[in-house]
DNA sequence: ACAATTCATGCAGAATTCTGCATATAAGCA
DNA sequence: TGCTTATATGCAGAATTCTGCATGAATTGT
């Protein structure tokens, strides 16, 4: 390979690393790469405010790590690309395969949906 | 797992990622994993003074990512960690395997022990 | 002991990134 | 149209990282 092509791809390695060098953009590729999830399910997360949130997920989209979906009101991100996912296992380990849960604080559709009261699960146990 | 144990593992493997993310030092990195070098070699091969070189050698030792052996008056440098290894494969791709060439402008014994004035390389082939 | 070579360290100004906040946009609904 | 909800954007001060330079330490050979 020849020099430049190298420096090419030392520097372009250098760029997304740095995207990922950062614990809350981490989760956030963590949790997204088990099901695109909104913003707002995020935000319960990590207990960060929205527009750091959000901010963080711009810097994810525009560096090619997420792609957004977006529904009525609310947005999805996931992981799209297969080769930012064969980082994600290396750096993280390889992704869990459970469902991921509706989480509490989060009024997505999806999360809703999902989670009827708890009087309504203990009934249906007995 | 508990909360904050992935807490502590993304802060880690974002510490780790911190000091890849930085494009001489993925030279570096790339090129002690094949086989070890000396820091005039690598100062060369950057292309930048010594001090730096070291500065980044530095980095690269305190964070567990390189290990030093001493020779005389050289230091070499290599990747002994597997763990390290593997995310080099995955960010860089896997590394060559034929031998490095000795480099023009080091000095060090394993790069002028290679390397015979080319009259001699000349009259051998004859 | 002295000089030469190889490498390490400390430091400071420059450049970049981080992060909190105020505010803007856009969709759905009454 | 006006209100609410969900998300995006712009900006600025704070914190961190970068990088060049001066200098220090250790080893080898004379």
């Amino acid at each position: 390979m020849a020099d430049s092509a190298r420096q090419k791809r030392y520097s372009e390695a250098s760029t997304r690393l740095k995207l990922l060098a950062h614990p809350e953009r981490l989760q956030i590729l963590d949790t997204v790469r088990r099901s695109s999830q909104c913003v707002c399910h995020l935000e319960v997360l990590l207990g960060k405010p929205q527009p750091y949130v959000s901010q963080q997920l711009r810097v994810l989209r525009e560096g090619g790590l997420i792609c957004d979906e977006k529904d009525g009101l609310n947005t999805y991100y996931c992981v799209c690309d297969l080769g930012v996912r064969a980082w994600l296992d290396t750096i993280l380990g390889p992704a869990p395969t459970e469902r991921s849960h509706p989480l509490a604080g989060c009024s997505c559709p999806k999360c809703t949906a999902q989670k009827p009261p708890i009087e309504w699960v203990l009934a249906a146990s007995l």
